[in-house]
DNA sequence: CGATTTGTTGATCTTACTCAATAATCGTGG
DNA sequence: CCACGATTATTGAGTAAGATCAACAAATCG
């Protein structure tokens, strides 16, 4: 019998929240899957997990902690290209190039899972369903980028902002999480980085959304005191 | 014998030097793959080839002219997403939704081959160099992407402008075009809403850029008259 | 050919950046 | 555990890059 159970302790275990397919894999094809990933890997805050430059040879899904990942300009200045929460996936912009386009940190003590590519390229082209996650898993990330895009293009300081936090409250909460109160792991630094803004912005607005009774800030303790009005702020549709 | 005579003459037809793989797949394979792109799809200036929202079924190679992507927000404003050219792939954004997440539409007559992703589905993970393929179309995509982000978050106006005018340079010499004399498909307005500007700004560059001796502009028509200058001006290094 | 859209140029305004000073927090070793 | 320096965050004042508004010119199209 197929039972999902084995799958969904397994996931629970590494965390692999996206990685995993519960309702189309048989058990059995994830042990296969279960097989070939390198638990363990723990980080301390400000390890790197890899260089800009080194060769592509696995994906990583984070377990626990908080990865960034980043990229340093002709002129020595970082970029910070994304934030990676525990059940989210790195190194997918690496394919194809076959080298990593990006480093990546521990914004905290964190641990990640490995999943050599070549495995899942010859495992994704047995298993029918793994092949169409991954598909989706990519597309997904393109389709989060644009987000991004649109965000960077067009929006205010206030609106990148607001979107930001919408943004993990609502990763959060899939993560099961409170989506409501949570620690940022990233420094207001790495937040203006993130958002193409300044630290003193990120900071100023902070403080006037937290006049404005919208978040309560202290330190990287966030507490959103009311999602309408940070979804209005940021023209978002308010998520059900 | 496999040889790869037909695959080329088949890509040269459809104008897919993208996901068509020249030196990996055997000609039999080829065959199987242009047997399920379905060619033709003529499109005038502005019409649609898919809306925002749209289900997806097809990725949609350029084979002639260019397509913007786009979507709409809230406020009823555009956000272009990107331009594509001859020989680039859309519509990847939707592999995880199943539904477009934008829209999009010639910006002159154009041609477009449509690719039913079931289709891909099922040859890719018979053949394991076309499963590569598309893993590396997709992570090219989100690399792609993640460049953008960085010209968005952190260049200036100038840069904005002049490394867009490079990637499209490059683009062409991809494609046998020139890379120092070509034809902007897009409008300013176009222009200027990707990379985050307003028209006039764009406008402003153009003719500084024009003075500056780096280019030569006649409404479309562009030449790029030193791309030295245009590397330094948007902090890029010079390709070879 | 006139009408409409698209592009250019100028003047003014605004948002967010920079610079600067201070405050709070973190991390480390005594 | 506290004290220290170092990093990180906040707040204020002045500035600049690019937006907006407005007028005009040029290209496009029926």
């Amino acid at each position: 019998m197929n039972s999902t159970k084995t799958f969904n302790v397994s996931c629970q275990q590494c965390g692999l929240n996206e990685l995993c397919i519960p309702h189309t894999l048989t058990s059995g094809e994830m042990d296969e899957v279960n097989h070939v990933i390198k638990r363990g890997k723990p980080l301390q805050r400000s390890d790197y997990l890899f260089n800009e430059g080194d060769e592509f040879k696995s994906l990583f899904a984070v377990r626990s902690g908080s990865i960034k990942s980043f990229s340093i300009d002709d002129e020595g200045n970082e970029q910070v290209i994304g934030f990676y929460l525990p059940g989210e996936i790195l190194g997918m912009d690496a394919i194809d190039s076959q080298s990593h386009t990006t480093s990546a940190r521990a914004m905290e003590t964190s641990s990640v899972c490995e999943i050599p590519f070549e495995s899942i390229e010859s495992l994704s082209s047995s298993i029918r369903n793994l092949q169409l996650h991954m598909y989706k898993l990519l597309s997904r990330e393109i389709h989060f980028d644009q987000e991004l895009q649109m965000l960077l293009a067009k929006k205010t300081a206030e609106e990148r902002i607001g979107a930001f936090l919408m943004n993990l409250s609502m990763r959060y909460e899939q993560r099961k999480l409170s989506s409501t109160r949570f620690r940022l792991p990233m420094a207001r630094a790495d937040i203006a980085n993130y958002l193409g803004l300044a630290v003193e912005t990120v900071s100023r607005i902070f403080t006037r959304l937290q006049t404005a009774n919208v978040l309560k800030v202290e330190g990287k303790e966030i507490e959103i005191l009311s999602r309408k009005s940070l979804c209005d702020i940021s023209h978002l549709k308010e998520p059900e």
